[in-house]
Formats: structure tokens, C-alpha cells, sequence
DNA sequence: GACCTGCTGCGGGATG
């Protein structure tokens, strides 16, 4: 509904051309198109929130057409194009009249979703036979095409956030957008929160600079901040008054399936591949027409894409795989394949959420955790994509804890719990890219540029100094840098800010962008297309003639040059698969309530629906070594290993939180007595280890998790770690500090490593109050530390009742962290030497003991599995069990 | 008994 308070006039009835067209196809609107466009019509702005499939775009863009329309009903039949006078008539051929100028504009977070506009608002307009032009303007334009639009802009262009700055950073870009009337921003949810939505939102600001009455539209699949969402794309300027939020009329159907284990005697308690659930998710592949495997990582996809195709050898031609980082030609083609049908099995990654429209599949399964419920419901909505279909998801579980995950995703769906996004507060690096890209266009003057910079939501509390700071910045580089040259872009010419060179002016086009993308290599036939890219640590540890598994086929490794590995089909299958250090998608919040509320549900010995059922065994194993949390229960488990003392913590808030709580107790504790502890986390708790005992009681811990200087320990712990120094590099390239190479020749990664990190350290030297370097701890607190939902965890903790548990072995909550101490970090206040002094002793031993497991699993025990210490790999045998695992050299 | 982890997205001149 539209919110309160909104009354507008309905436009009279006879003018309603779009509706006459609507009816002769016989195709009637939804409620909430019909709305949106009468609030169009009215002059208002707002967001539309509906599920995907059902006609958002069309909700405005009608309202856009009926404009067009109606002026032209109002103008004589044979009115000639500005600047074409009548009597020039006399005699001579007319001039046919020219199309309508630039009326609207589309943007989309996706190129290949701007594709799929193009086509679709094309059908109105030749069938009403409008003289509009329908133009696409992205990466992808042609540059005949970008000439084209130069001389004269289409109707309506469809295009991206950096494409928008890139014709921002144009001497005529205020000519281009003069008589733009509406913007429109598809999946704005997908902006939302991340610099490409404040990229957008900076654009926005000029553009309704230039035109005051611009109507700014957004489209939106469910969000649980939706108000938040609209505010932050009108922006705080008068543009924003009177902005409307419609809902789409139904809420989506989805069912949430879980794939049952056969048998939970030996299901995983830990790891996230589930090859085990294999025969079964075939066996569901095969009854349908055509399914989506989702899966969470890029190798997982690649493992699992192998291992069905291994099944089932028949499927070769219509299995097909999709992920990032394989090349756009190969994902393009398995697109068009899967739109037209003729695709048994897609197995992906994230790359299929969102983008080509898929109303072909059938079904949808997802393996692994579903991380989020918003995620678990775009998943779902890629099958029974049609209006009032039903969409359905089937969940396949890796390990047994999942089992209580997928129960309680399906309670938080049904209650309607949705993850919301953040808006991003005063991104400085954006601010800075996007002064020099307006002065790239036009000489700026500071004043009004504050002002209009002011109208966004992410700077509406932009402070002068801060501005200043920018300013100055962009002019010198600040105080630390102003003796280069290259870090100055812009000069001062009697007030204004001015480009410095044409070759300023050229680079900065270069970096116009928020995405930075770490270094990979292309991987490449010998003779023949790229396949995709990989990452170079991967690749350095290859040699020659070793076998690895990418885009769905067994390569052998040939050589390394220019940033290129070259490699040609191998004839074996097996080999191993590449892995990509991507970022960790931590349960949500909205997930991590709903698993807390089931374990309380099943503490209380109710084992509501099939999932929970089935994982009862392992529960009550839980339950009887230690003990499921209780709602309103926090609980800890303590051990004393041959290695060390463990405490165990399950405040289940997702990987980042759970490991920004124990990089802050382990500060505070080493703060305490100086100690070294290494602590392990995932999505359900974190680990501490440390050779000293903790000797910790109730009251110890409540102190350790109390929310008193919270801020400060936590920067104590940004600054001691790279976390800063790591995150101060897509800063320093956002801001422009660092050049990522022409295209076609990008620059080395570890060159842009190095360069980042020396200006860091520059700034942290000679320009300490630098807003960057506050900006990228700022990053880490908010992003990767998540300080927010780490300090409600630690409010809860307090209002918790803690549960301390001695436990003889580990529970099936402490295997997985077991398992997963390889990804270790360290905290540390120890004297360094006499840390490695006893690591050496500790290898010593190690290696002695591990003979003579050796020997003994020779004789039929366990497989070693191999581990990453320090470069060298290092067999690991994980047959021991409480213990730690023990190192073979 | 348990173990190969870690997403996505864009963009980059100018003539005859």
C-alpha cells in the first residue's frame, strides 16, 4: 500500500492511453503497476517492492510512456522538431521529426540486466508507435554507438552506476541529461550497502541539481528496511518530500525442502562439500525438467559440477557450470542455453542470483548453508518464476548442524524475518572520485558542490572540515603526498577546481569505480580461448605438467607468462581444485536469531519438523557430552588438551562477529597476562587455545564479554593486526592513489600491494589525521568486524545466563572449530622469540609422534589430509581424537 | 564419526 498519508489526484480518465492499449491485449495490470504509475503521474517519487517476475519495470515505465502520450495529444498532429520552422516547409522535402530527447533514465546493477531492458520497455514504444529510441549505455556500447549518443542522446537510456559517472565526467553530460524527466533504479536492494548505491546516489544529486522536478524511482525485491531503502535513494535534498513506497499486491509462495540424509550414523559434523548427499541430489536432478544447483563457493561448484557429471556421464552435453570467475563467454553461452531450455543442470554460485530471466528451471536446490534468509529466497524465486507461481528450494545439507538451519530459515521465511542492508555513511574515497569526475566535466566551484553533495543520505552529515579535507586531497594529495605530482589532480583557477592535465583526465576515466578485484591470472589453452581466471597463489604452487580442475575440465598446467597460464586438456579426470580467497559470507542476523530460537525450541525437548528429527541423535549427543543452549543461554565449553586449554563460545552470530568476539577477548585476556592464543571461529562460535589455563568463573567471563570500552580494545585490536593495512588498498584505489594499469595490461598485483601498502605507511608516518587511514580502520569496524551486531552479541551475553561446561572430548559443536583451527590467527602479546621457542619444541614433538601414527595408519588407518603451514605443505593426520592434530613432516 | 571452504558486480580514446 502507499504509505499514510499520501492522497494524490488520479489523472482524468480520458487520457488514459496506456490502459486502451492495455485492454486491446487483453493483459490487466496488478493493483500495485497501476498505482505506481498513477503516482508517477503525480509527480512523486518513491520505491516499488514486489517479488521478481511480476512487471516492476513496467509499474514505471508505464507511467513514463502515458506521459509521452499525452504530450503528444496535446501538441498539433504535425508539429516539427525544435528549431524547424514552418515556413521552411515551403516546397522542400520535410524533414521527419526528430525523436524525443532524453527523457529517462535506467539504471541496473548488471550489464546483462540492461540488456534484457532494452528489449523489454522496446515493446510499448513500437507498438504505440512512439518516435522514442530505446539506447544502451554500458561498458558494452560500441563506439560508434557512444558517438551516436554524444551527437544526440536516446529517449530513454538504460545503464550502470559507473557508467553514469563516466557520462558525468563529459563537458556536455549537463546538455545530455537537460530535459531528463525520471530516473529509475532496477535492484536498488542490490546497491543498497555497498559504494555502487553511493556512487548512484551522488549521480542522483547532480542530476536533480540540473533538473529540480526530477522523479527518482526505485525497484526493490524484499528487504527488512525498506522505508531506509527509499530514504537513502531520494536523498535529503526537496526532491525527497512526498516520497511513496508500494508493495507489490501477493508475497511471494516459497517452499523450503530439506534433502534428507539416508542415514545420520555417519553424516558429517563438520566440512560444507556434502558430497555425501550426491546419489540423492542426482536422483533429484534427474526427475525434474531442469535444475539450478546452487552452491556457495567457486570450487564447490567446480566439485560438485564433476562429481555429477561423473554419475552421470550421460548428462555431458546439457550439465553445464557457472561462476565467477569463469569467462564471460563461456557464462554467456550457458546463459542463452539455460533461457532457451535446453539445459538439464546449471550448477553455480551467487553469479545466477540475480540477472537473466530463467522462467525455465524447474527447480532449485541449494547445498550448504543458505547463509541468509533474503539469499534463501532469491535462490528460491529463480524456479516457479511467474506471477503467483509457487517457488520451491531444495536444501541440501553438508554437515548435521545445517539440518537445524534449514528448520529454523523456514521459521524466520514464514515469519517474514528479511535481512535488511545498511545504507554507507561518508565513503571519503567515493567523495574524492567523484569531485574529480564532476570537474573532469566542468570547472567546480566548492560552495554549491557542498551543498549538493549534502542532498545524498550517505553525506548528509558531511562535515565542512571534511569537505576541506577532500578538497584538499584531491588538490594535493593532503600533506603527506603534495611533493608528487601524480597525486594531484585537480588545480585551483580563480576558485574553481579544474582538471590539472588531459592526461589526469584520461587516467581518472580509467578508475571511474568502487569494484577493485584482487590480482588472478587468465587461465588460457595453449591453442585456444580463455577459460577464466585463477588466482596466482594457486597457480605459483604449480608446476609443469600438474593436473588441476577448472571450469569443469581436468587442465595440465604448461606455463606462466604475462600474468597468463597456459594449459591444455589433460586426458585424465582427477587433479586437483583451485581455490579463490573470496570474501566470507557470515550467517545473517536475521538466520543467526533463528537458529539460537530452534536450539532453545529443541533444549526445551521439542523436535519440531523432519530436520531437527533427523539430527536428533546428534543433538542429544550434544546434549549429553555438554548441553543445547536454552534461550536466554550462552554457552561455554572448557578442555584441557596435551596442547593447550580450549574454551569454547557459541554466541552462533555468524563467522565475523563470532570471530571479531574472540580476537576481543583474546586482546582482553592477553591484556590480563601476557599470553599467546589462537583462535578459530565459524558461523556458530569460536575457539580460544592458549598453553596457560584460563582458570576463568562465571564472573570472569561476564567481565571478558562486557560491552565497557568496546571501541577502544577493538581499535586496539584493527591496529595490531593487517586488518586496516588490507582494506586500505580498494580505499587507495576508490580514491584514486593508485593506478590499476591500462586495460589489457593490468598491473601486477603484488605491485599494487606494495604500492598501497607504502602509502599507507606514508600516511601513517607523516599524515596521521589522514581521513582515509580512518576511513579503512572505520571499514573494518563496520565491515568485517560487523561492531554493531558485536556489541548487541556482547548485550545479550550480559543478559544471558552463561552455561560453563568442563567437557572430557570434543562435542559435535566443537568438532567443526577443531576442524577448521588450519585457518588460524593469531593474537599476541608474547614476546615473539619465546613464541617460536616453544612452536619449535612443540614441531619437535610433533614430528616424533606423528612416525610413528604414520606407520600405524599405513596399516590401515585414515588418509592424511594435507594442510598449508608457513608455504610447505604438511601432511596432517586427523585420525586422534580429542587431541589436536599432529605434524608430519 | 568427523577433513579438500569462502559470492557478486563494472569500467577504462578519437578521425576522415
Amino acid at each position: 500500500m502507499i504509505s499514510a498519508g499520501e492522497n494524490f489526484e488520479p489523472p482524468s480518465a480520458e487520457t488514459w492511453h496506456i490502459d486502451r492499449w492495455l485492454d486491446q491485449r487483453g493483459w490487466s495490470p496488478f493493483d500495485f503497476q497501476r498505482r505506481t504509475w498513477e503516482a508517477y503521474l503525480a509527480g512523486r517519487s518513491g520505491l516499488v517492492h514486489a517479488a521478481t517476475g511480476t512487471g516492476k519495470s513496467y509499474s514505471v515505465w508505464l507511467g513514463i510512456v502515458e506521459e509521452g502520450l499525452r504530450e503528444r495529444a496535446d501538441r498539433p498532429a504535425d508539429s516539427l522538431a525544435p528549431g524547424l520552422s514552418r515556413a521552411s516547409g515551403n516546397g522542400r522535402k520535410r524533414k521527419p521529426p526528430e525523436a524525443e530527447p532524453l527523457r529517462a533514465l535506467w539504471i541496473t546493477p548488471m550489464r546483462a540486466l540492461a540488456n534484457d531492458l532494452v528489449v523489454s520497455l522496446r515493446r510499448p514504444i513500437e507498438e504505440l508507435e512512439l518516435n522514442w529510441e530505446i539506447g544502451l549505455r554500458t561498458g558494452d556500447a560500441s563506439a560508434a554507438e557512444r558517438r551516436r549518443q554524444r551527437k544526440r542522446m536516446p529517449t530513454a537510456l538504460v545503464t550502470t552506476p559507473e557508467s553514469l559517472s563516466l557520462l558525468l565526467s563529459y563537458p556536455d553530460a549537463r546538455e545530455m541529461f537537460r530535459d531528463l524527466r525520471a530516473v529509475v533504479v532496477d535492484e536498488w536492494h542490490e546497491l543498497l550497502g555497498t559504494k555502487r548505491g553511493v556512487q548512484t546516489e551522488l549521480g542522483l544529486a547532480r542530476l536533480r541539481m540540473w533538473n529540480p522536478a526530477l522523479r527518482t524511482w526505485g525497484l526493490s525485491a524484499t528487504l527488512g528496511n525498506l522505508e531506509e531503502a527509499r530514504d537513502t535513494l531520494l536523498g535529503v535534498g526537496p526532491a525527497a518530500a512526498g516520497g511513496v513506497l508500494i508493495h507489490g499486491t501477493t508475497p511471494k509462495q516459497t517452499e523450503v525442502v530439506t534433502l534428507l540424509p539416508e542415514t545420520m550414523e555417519r553424516f558429517p559434523w563438520a566440512g560444507h562439500l556434502g558430497k555425501r548427499m550426491l546419489k540423492q541430489v542426482v536422483d533429484a536432478v534427474a526427475a525434474a525438467k531442469s535444475t539450478l544447483v546452487f552452491t556457495n563457493t567457486r570450487s564447490q561448484a567446480e566439485i560438485w559440477f564433476r562429481e555429477i557429471l561423473h554419475a552421470r556421464p550421460d548428462w555431458a552435453a546439457e550439465i553445464a557450470l557457472h561462476h565467477g570467475s569463469l569467462d564471460r563467454g563461456l557464462r554467456e553461452y550457458v546463459e542463452g542455453r539455460t533461457r532457451g531450455g535446453t539445459m538439464k543442470c546449471v550448477v553455480c554460485t551467487s553469479s545466477l542470483d540475480l540477472g537473466v530471466d530463467f522462467s525455465p528451471v524447474d527447480q532449485v536446490i541449494q547445498i550448504g548453508s543458505p547463509k541468509g534468509i533474503a539469499r534463501l529466497l532469491q535462490r528460491a524465486g529463480r524456479s516457479g518464476h511467474r506471477p503467483g507461481a509457487v517457488s520451491k528450494i531444495l536444501c541440501v545439507p553438508t554437515h548435521a548442524f545445517e539440518l537445524v538451519e534449514y528448520a529454523a530459515a523456514r521459521d524466520a521465511a514464514a515469519a517474514r524475518r528479511i535481512e535488511g542492508r545498511r545504507p554507507l555513511e561518508k565513503p571519503l574515497d567515493l567523495l574524492a572520485q567523484h569531485v574529480v569526475t564532476l570537474a573532469v566535466s566542468d570547472p567546480v566551484l566548492p560552495a554549491p558542490l557542498y551543498d549538493e553533495v549534502r542532498t545524498t543520505h550517505a553525506f548528509r552529515n558531511l562535515t565542512p572540515d571534511e569537505w576541506r579535507w577532500t578538497l584538499d586531497f584531491v588538490e594535493r594529495g593532503g600533506p603527506a603526498l603534495h611533493a608528487y605530482p601524480q597525486y594531484s589532480k585537480l588545480v585551483q583557477v580563480e576558485g574553481r577546481y579544474v582538471v590539472r592535465s588531459p592526461q589526469t583526465e584520461r587516467l581518472h576515466r580509467m578508475t571511474i569505480g568502487t569494484i577493485t578485484s584482487d590480482a588472478s591470472v587468465a587461465v588460457q589453452y595453449v591453442k585456444g580461448p580463455r577459460l577464466g581466471t585463477i588466482e596466482e597463489s594457486f597457480i605459483a604452487r604449480l608446476k609443469p605438467g600438474d593436473r588441476f580442475v577448472f571450469a569443469g575440465r581436468t587442465l595440465e598446467f604448461v606455463r606462466c607468462r604475462d600474468l597468463k597460464a597456459y594449459v591444455r586438456k589433460s586426458k585424465k579426470t582427477s587433479g586437483t581444485v583451485p581455490r579463490w580467497e573470496g570474501g566470507r559470507l557470515p550467517l545473517s542476523g536475521e538466520l543467526s536469531d533463528a537458529v539460537r530460537a530452534k536450539l532453545g525450541e529443541i533444549a526445551d525437548g521439542r523436535f519440531v519438523g523432519p530436520e531437527t528429527e533427523q539430527a536428533r541423535s546428534i543433538l542429544e549427543l550434544q546434549a549429553e557430552w555438554s548441553r543445547v543452549p536454552h534461550a536466554g543461554e550462552l554457552l561455554i565449553e572448557t578442555a584441557h588438551v596435551q596442547r593447550g586449554y580450549q574454551a569454547f563460545v557459541y554466541p552462533f552470530e555468524g563467522y565475523l562477529v563470532n570471530e571479531g568476539l574472540a580476537t576481543l577477548l583474546a586482546h582482553r585476556l592477553a591484556a590480563r597476562s601476557p599470553r599467546s592464543i589462537t583462535i578459530t571461529a565459524n558461523d556458530y562460535g569460536f575457539e580460544l587455545l592458549s598453553p596457560q589455563p584460563f582458570d576463568l568463573k562465571s564472573v570472569d567471563w561476564q567481565a571478558l564479554l562486557t560491552t565497557d570500552n568496546l571501541l577502544e580494545d577493538l581499535t586496539a585490536c584493527v591496529n595490531a593486526t593487517e586488518m586496516a593495512r588490507r582494506r586500505f588498498r580498494d580505499i587507495a584505489r576508490v580514491a584514486g592513489l593508485i593506478f590499476s594499469g591500462y586495460p589489457g595490461a593490468p598491473t601486477a598485483a603484488r605491485q599494487l600491494q606494495a604500492s598501497s601498502g607504502l602509502i599507507f605507511d606514508v600516511f601513517r608516518e607523516y599524515d596521521p589525521t589522514n581521513l582515509l587511514l580512518d576511513q579503512a580502520r572505520r571499514e573494518v569496524l563496520e565491515q568485517q568486524l560487523e561492531v554493531t551486531r558485536l556489541r548487541e552479541a556482547l548485550e545479550r551475553a550480559k543478559a544471558n545466563h552463561l552455561v560453563l561446561r568442563e567437557v572430557p572430548r570434543l562435542t559435535p559443536l566443537a568438532f567443526p572449530l577443531w576442524a577448521a583451527r588450519i585457518q588460524k590467527s593469531q593474537v599476541s602479546s608474547e614476546q615473539w622469540s619465546k613464541r617460536v621457542a616453544r612452536m619449535v619444541v612443540q614441531l619437535e614433538h610433533a614430528a616424533e609422534t606423528t612416525t610413528k601414527r604414520r606407520r600405524r595408519a599405513e596399516a590401515g588407518g585414515a588418509r592424511p589430509a594435507a594442510i598449508e603451514i608457513a608455504g610447505e605443505e604438511i601432511a596432517v593426520e586427523l585420525t586422534e581424537i580429542p587431541e589436536v592434530a599432529h605434524v608430519a613432516t
